[in-house]
Parts: structure tokens; C-alpha cells; sequence
RNA sequence: GACCCCAUGGUCUAGAGGCCUAGGACAUCACCCUUUCAAGGUGGUAACCCGGGUUCGAAUCCCGGUGGGGUCACCA
């Protein structure tokens, strides 16, 4: 049995986006399950449709997810070059041979004639097809015109069935009357896309193409040139898509689409593969967090769905506060630094305030913010809770509270809660009446950490001075 | 419009003729826990698109309809 071997073909226009990022994934999870091999291949055959940096953000997206490739433009296995636009010799070699076989023609029409055609037909009711007007004529005909701009048409079969055998879907049946003599090379003698990707799969051994939805129409046409090349026909595999939540194709409006732009969210990387490959995938045993070397485990083509599937910010946040608690904290504390743009300098230890906090936070973002009170005093305070705990009392309450702390030697957890039932019980109020004024004064919030861990950590110099500066402030009815 | 794909709760899905009184997860609601929020615990609301067949029996098979999506480039 022949090793496996798939792809991933990306164009370089812009940065890995999320659709692109689960096609790559199930490639390479098949890849993995099956001990073959997934290759990188950059489609960058139109030159006026790159992005300058592009290729470079893709490899970055895919590693960020932890895709890895066996063989890409970085790393050669034999089978390069992995860039397209270097095979050039191959697409037009193999165009060449089509055009002395007769499988393939020069068309002369001009794109104003062809745009005539198609109004013309349009108007009929007919399908927009190429007339054929040029796959008449003789070799002198094209020896006559040699110098004229003219683009290479394969000549489709006008008779017959072709069937593509889907990994997923089954067989699915087209009529070849249906299409038309399709352009293969453009003016300029490069290859188009559906000739380019026939030629270079067969040329890397591809033995399993596993891709979007939106390519299956454009199968058929690749199996008149893998039979017209007297090549073998790699199995094939048409993933569904991924919608947004109204149904339409993922697009910027619906917010966040490529992997940069997640990344910059803070959502958790790990997670947001993990959410990728639970779209359109399930795991035999129903689990579904898992890595993708759990996952690669058990991938198998049988168990893809054949819907789209609407993606959900939602689920995928609630993922990244799964990740953000199972992870090593020492992991957290190295991923969220870059979203930290106030000093840590000083103040408590960082990793134990990450492990404090994370257990609260969904992305990095907002991990973040909430790390934040721990290193710097607030500057105001949230008037929700202004209006619920600091009003008639709160003065006094805050300045006993700053009192009774700044002797208390012993801060740890417990000898602080014991304080503060005591002081209570002296003061004759609630606990609560003690905790959420501590809190809102401490960290300017309302919501946050159980208030002794964060008073414990914020430490007792910091925490009576801000308990000071709360009452202060309030006298001077500044808040 | 033509061709192709698809159809289980709001969303992701399990389900390959009887195991289904349709299971899990996210979301949502209620309650519990409690020092707030989150987490956690318990419970609840909520789905087999419709119509015909086939079969003793259909979410599962077949046909039709409807709906959604995709493709129809000298883009990939």
C-alpha cells in the first residue's frame, strides 16, 4: 500500500483564515492517522493577487496551531519545489504535450467575443458555456495566427458520465455535458488554477486531496486532465464548509476570521484547534477536549459530517477558559505577558496571581485586565458598586477595617478571614458589609476573586493603603 | 437560471432499521453552594424540515417537495 500523502494549498492572499485553518487541520490529521505524509504548497501562480508577506503569515498561523508539515517551501522532501509559481516548466511541459496530443487547443477569441457569447447565450436562456469556435481549426490556421494573443482550451468530453468517488460523500455523478472547453493556460503561457493544482498533485504523489466543499463542481474538470495526462486519479475528500452564525459565507463582518485575529482576542491558540476540529468532526467516544494528537488518534474520514457548520464564538470562548484552567499556569502566564502593557515589575508574584485570576477569564484579553489591580492601586471604582457599598457607614467601616489590618502579622488566608469575623462581630455588621467594601476599595471592582486569596496576594502594605485612600477620598467626596 | 452538495434542539453533534421515552456539549432558565463574579452541583425548556413509499418496525432505506449552501472566470 502506498503512503499517504496530502496536502494543504494555500493562496497567498492574506492571512490563514479559519476555513483554511480546518482544511489544513483535517489534512494533517489524516496525515497523522494514517503515518503518511502532509505537504505545504503555496498556489502563488497569479502574481496580481499576492499579498507581500503573506506566505509567511500562513506558515505562522498554521504553526501557531500546531500544525506542523513534513515538506513545504521551508523544508524539502524531494518532491519540490513547493511553490508553484516554480513548476512553471511542469504546467507548460504537460500543456505542451496535451497540445500535440489533440487533447488540448490554442482559442484565439478575445475576451469582447467571448463576453458577446455569453450575453448572447444569457439571452436564450442557456447556461454560459464556451461556443468551441476555435477547437476547429487545423494546425495551419494556428501556425497562421502564431503571433496573436491566444490562450490553450482542453477539449472536454461532450458525451458520458464522470463520477467523483468522495471519501466522504459517496460517488457523486456528473453529466460531461455540462461543461465546457475550459481554459487551461493564459495568454502569458501559465497555468490556471484547475490545471496547475492536477499537475502538481500528481507530480507530489498526492494520494488523497481533501479539501472544501466549494471545490467539488471543479472535480470533474481535474479528472479529464488526470486521465487526459494518463495519470492516476488520487482519492478525494470534499470537507463541508464553515458559516457564519446567518448562514452566509464567513466573511469580516462577522468579526474575527483568521487565526491573527483570534490570537489577538486571547483566545487561547490550543483551544481555538481544538474548537476547529470539532467543526464538522466528532470523536468516536463523544470527548471534546482534546489535542490534536488525541484527536489525530482517532481521525478518520467516516466520522466527517456532510453539513456546514455554523461556527460560535461562544463555544469557542468557553473552550479557551477550559484551556486557560487545564493548562500549565506557568503556559498562561508566558501566553498572556504580551497583553500586559502596565509594569509587574514590582508587586506580587506572577505566577500566582495568573493562577488566581485565570480561573475567571475566557480569553487572554481579559485575563489581563483582571490581572491588573494587583499591580497597580485603583483610580476609581465601579459605580454600581460605589452605590451599593460605599454609602452611610463605608467611611468608617474602611477605616477600621485599614486599622485592624495594618497590625495583622499573620497574612495568610485564614488569619485574615478570622479577622475579619471578629471585626465584624466588634462593629456589630455583616461580614459581607466588611468583604465587598475591602473589595471594591482594593481592586475598584465588584466582581473578582475570593476576596482573602486576593488580599493575601495584593499583600498588607498595598491593601491598607488603598483601604486609605478609599475612605480618604470618599470624606472628600471624590468618588 | 443550470448543475452539485446538504437537512437531528438557537449552535456543534451522537445516531449506520428495533438498544430512541432521541444521548452529549455550548448557549439559555431555575435552584443549590457562597464573600461578589466565574467555576462547580442539581434540575428544566428545547430537535429528527414536509409528504409519500419500503418494512412487522424508520431519525436511520427509496422517491418527491421545501429549505439552506456551493459552483458555473483568461481567481485560487
Amino acid at each position: 500500500m502506498r503512503v499517504v500523502r496530502v496536502r494543504y494549498a494555500p493562496s497567498p492572499t492574506g492571512t490563514l483564515h479559519i476555513g483554511g485553518a480546518r482544511t489544513a487541520l483535517f489534512n494533517y490529521l489524516f496525515a497523522r492517522h494514517e503515518g503518511g505524509h502532509f505537504i505545504l504548497r503555496v498556489e502563488d501562480t497569479d502574481q496580481s493577487r499576492q499579498i507581500e508577506g503573506s506566505e509567511a503569515a500562513m506558515m505562522r498561523g498554521l504553526k501557531s496551531l500546531g500544525i506542523v508539515w513534513d515538506e513545504g517551501p521551508d523544508q524539502d522532501g524531494g518532491y519540490g519545489p513547493y511553490r508553484q509559481s516554480e513548476r512553471l516548466h511542469r504546467h507548460q511541459a504537460m500543456a505542451d504535450r496535451l497540445l500535440a496530443e489533440h487533447k488540448a487547443y490554442r482559442c484565439f477569441c478575445t475576451p469582447e467575443q467571448l463576453e458577446q457569447d455569453r450575453a448572447q447565450r444569457q439571452a436564450q436562456g442557456l447556461p454560459p458555456r464556451y461556443s468551441g469556435r476555435c477547437r476547429g481549426l487545423t494546425e495551419d490556421d494556428v501556425r497562421a495566427r502564431a503571433g496573436e494573443r491566444s490562450v490553450v482550451r482542453f477539449k472536454a468530453p461532450m458525451e458520458g458520465d464522470t463520477v467523483v468517488h468522495d471519501l466522504i460523500r459517496g460517488d457523486v455523478r456528473f453529466d460531461n455535458r455540462i461543461f465546457d472547453d475550459f481554459v487551461i493556460m493564459k495568454p502569458d503561457y501559465t497555468p490556471v488554477y484547475n490545471f496547475a493544482v492536477v499537475v502538481d498533485d500528481h507530480d507530489m504523489g498526492i494520494t488523497h486531496v481533501i479539501r472544501g466543499e466549494e471545490h467539488l463542481p471543479n472535480t470533474p474538470k481535474q479528472i479529464f486532465i488526470y486521465e487526459a495526462l494518463g495519470f492516476e486519479v488520487p482519492a478525494f475528500a470534499h470537507l463541508p464548509m464553515i458559516l457564519a452564525p446567518d448562514r452566509s459565507k464567513l466573511s469580516k463582518r462577522h468579526g474575527a476570521t483568521s487565526v491573527e485575529e483570534y490570537r489577538d482576542q486571547g483566545i487561547l491558540l490550543g483551544a481555538l484547534a481544538n474548537y476547529l476540529l470539532l467543526l464538522g468532526w466528532s470523536s468516536p467516544d463523544g470527548r471534546e477536549i482534546l489535542t490534536i494528537d488525541e484527536a489525530a488518534q482517532e481521525f478518520t474520514l467516516e466520522r466527517v459530517q456532510h453539513t456546514a457548520a455554523i461556527y460560535d464564538q461562544k463555544k469557542l470562548e468557553w473552550m479557551s477558559h477550559e484551556y486557560m484552567i487545564a493548562l500549565p499556569v506557568e503556559q498562561v502566564a508566558d501566553a498572556v505577558r504580551s497583553f500586559i502593557s502596565y509594569s509587574t515589575e514590582t508587586g506580587p508574584e506572577f505566577l500566582a496571581v495568573v493562577g488566581l485570576s485565570r480561573e475567571r477569564a475566557f480569553t487572554l484579553v481579559q485575563l489581563a485586565e483582571q490581572m491588573r489591580f494587583f499591580y497597580e492601586a485603583p483610580e476609581s471604582y465601579e459605580a454600581k458598586g460605589v452605590a451599593k457599598h460605599f454609602g452611610p457607614g463605608a467611611v468608617e467601616r474602611l477605616e477600621a477595617l485599614a486599622e485592624r489590618l495594618a497590625h495583622q502579622d499573620d497574612w495568610s488566608h485564614d488569619a485574615l478571614l478570622a479577622a475579619y469575623d471578629q471585626l465584624s462581630e466588634e462593629l456589630g455588621v455583616k461580614r459581607a458589609e466588611l468583604i465587598h467594601p475591602t473589595r471594591l476599595a482594593v481592586t475598584g471592582r465588584t466582581v473578582g476573586p475570593g476576596l482573602f486569596e486576593l488580599v493575601e496576594l495584593v499583600g498588607r502594605e498595598a491593601s491598607v493603603e488603598r483601604l486609605r485612600q478609599a475612605a480618604e477620598r470618599i470624606r472628600a467626596g471624590l468618588v
